[in-house]
DNA sequence: TATGAATGAGTCTTCATTCAT
DNA sequence: CATGAATGAAGACTCATTCAT
């Protein structure tokens, strides 16, 4: 089931060059992260990603070893710290759930802003079943705690009558990387399916914001039909 | 740098003539479904989806002549009818825009348990982009006018104040399907990211009605802080 | 039905430059140039002309990108080149239709010498219909004048009584490319047809040159019965 | 080196249903003989065959078992009924060295009328090197004499001064193959390499008899110059 | 660092062939 | 006689990977 690269080569022990001379390595990752996202990561060979950065396939060897290292490597390097910084509220933020979650969407449209390619990445290769980027992330957070902390918060405030109670905690973190990453993994093409939309970022978060503070706090009635 | 070897087969001799005894086919296209929902399109192969049909890989190209066929017709034959399914309300339903947002959710929820790799191919292939099937539904839908009279319908409904104004009638609908797809999309391993998770269907369903309905009513004063 | 599956390949990242350092792909048209003419285009493989270089099929498409892209290089820079040859009349060369004609027959039967894959090739995939290499040529040699040129002295000269009324001007170099290109694409095997044969390149070129200028300048009465 | 179906199956004893209902098979080899020729052996499946007949591939087999025995049909079916009319002088023929080679002319040219398949079809297939049908033919006239007489009654003619000495009795009959072959087997498009030719079969067969019968017995003083 | 030449394994596709009906 | 469904064995082509330079 594990599909992270069991059988290759032994690790090829100490060929790296260490040091901090590692722009071309830098420029391969940030090459790679966005032809990824872009085209998926399964879509993408190794060759276009060092096209890309104009170098040779044999480059990307040289630097990551194998294209599974690269992904590792896309994880470690790029994918991991984007994380860390959305999890981490700004000092001195207002404390309550409410200001939690606001803060969480505006940092993921500020990261997001910053590194374009992150919404269409954490959607096809990290969330959905059968991303290829899965794998490596569950086995590096299998130790996290955040998403865990989360839900205990809300579940604490819906206990307090702060928020719906048709809302389950377990799922309002998907809930909002749903409303976030969905239209900005597609934003560049609304237009072909809406013609004529021109829906800016700024709009977009207020919208988002909007949906989601009211959905949480809101008290209309449960709905009553069923009839699909 | 010569250009003259366009597409080469001249259409094969001795085309068959697709009766309606067509149970391999049908067979095929399942499993073709099923299988890109779970691993994707570009990390699928034409062998595999023969294997989970219990046929060589020659009869895919027996049936639909090549990938790209196949790809077609799962737009074709498998997408495109359970999209109109989703467009079409119920006969006598309750008119009015939250009833209509409340029945796509509905119809959603329904089919997607009916035909449980709708919301991973529907993400991966069709919504993001470089999607694989996005570019086939596209043109498939360019005169199509069922998300431009939803947006219509909205931004009615909202000059009437009966919706909060800070709502994006362009982008309500994409923020549907991320309440509903991604949850279903990921419902099969929550339990690897949130430990102990036990979400039913019912539940989620009951969770992206609160949200959305209150979401989009509600009339919290907006929001006032910007910094991430 | 649907049509949208035209060529795929976007031009293949990374794109090598063919230098000058092209040994492989030399010795790779050769042995394409020796097989074609042995076994025939249709039935040789790639494999089979990386193998005759001691290469891999993968080499092939290194160097040519396509079997396609192979057949043109054979025409481009190994069949062209030897046209021009033949139609190049040597400096100071007597002129006259006579010694045109000997010239022409004198080139060719020197030219095949020294590459003696050409009758083959040229008879069985250029000028016949059908031919692989055909179409490739026609589009070469549509504004090419030469054959044209030849036509048109000969006519002329027939038109000053040196040349039997009864020969075609438009045929004269069709039955000069039989009678030269025929015996020696079949040279290597004369002796299983006609058992005891031993027909040396000189012999057979003397019986080509006074077949021709005698059959061209002579002056038989005309042919009367016509029962066959 | 003999490609003659050797491992295949073992002749399948006696299904094949006698009786002379066989207009299917007839009408295959029709059809294979044409596309053969049209299209070289190689570049011809059986799939094609057999649409050409309005039927489907394994009728091919229904009645010839293998591709390979389609070829043997081939060769003694159409090709050997065709040679052996070629050399059946017609009764109370003039005999003499040039009323032989006139009345071979004639006939492959009538013969050719009759079937357009044939020129093509010889020259790739039969006479040339690696041509598909090559083998069997070979086998089938290993016990033939035509041939050789033809070259004796040619080289007692040339000890009489009939006959110039520079012609080659050896050579003779294939010259005449490609002096009589080659235009038909290119026939149907020399407009495209000669624009605006127009030869017909009369004058076309009248250029190769004059041709032949003047290079044979012309007197020319031989050629001098040899610088090519 | 960087490349070009080379390879082996895998993927799509074609095709002769079989067989139950 | 005739077909449609099915297969296995090639064949073209792609791609990650290696290595000498």
């Amino acid at each position: 089931m594990s599909e992270l690269h069991p059988t290759k080569k032994p690790a090829r022990a100490g060929r790296r060059p260490r040091g901090n001379d590692t722009e071309g390595r830098e420029r391969l990752l940030d090459a790679a992260v966005r032809l990824f996202s872009e085209r998926g990561i399964a879509n993408t060979t190794v060759a276009q990603v060092a096209a890309a950065s104009n170098v040779t396939a044999a480059m990307v060897h040289y630097w990551f070893d194998s294209r599974e290292l690269l992904l590792d490597a896309v994880v470690d390097e790029r994918f991991a710290p984007l994380m860390r910084e959305i999890w981490q509220p700004a000092e001195g933020a207002p404390r309550g759930v409410l200001p939690l979650m606001e803060g969480l969407v505006r940092r993921l449209f500020a990261i997001s802003e910053k590194s374009p390619w992150l919404p269409s990445l954490w959607l096809r290769e990290i969330i959905q079943e059968g991303g290829l980027l899965r794998e490596r992330w569950l086995r590096r957070i299998r130790q996290d705690r955040g998403g865990a902390a989360f839900r205990t918060e809300i579940a604490r405030a819906q206990g307090r009558g702060d928020i719906n109670p048709e809302i389950e905690p377990d799922i309002l973190f998907i809930s909002l990387l749903g409303l976030v990453l969905l239209p900005l993994a597609t934003a560049g093409s609304w237009h072909l399916v809406i013609p004529e939309t021109q829906v800016d970022r700024a709009a977009l978060e207020r919208h988002v914001i909007a949906l989601l503070m009211n959905g949480m706090t809101g008290t209309r009635p449960p709905h009553t039909r069923s009839n699909p």
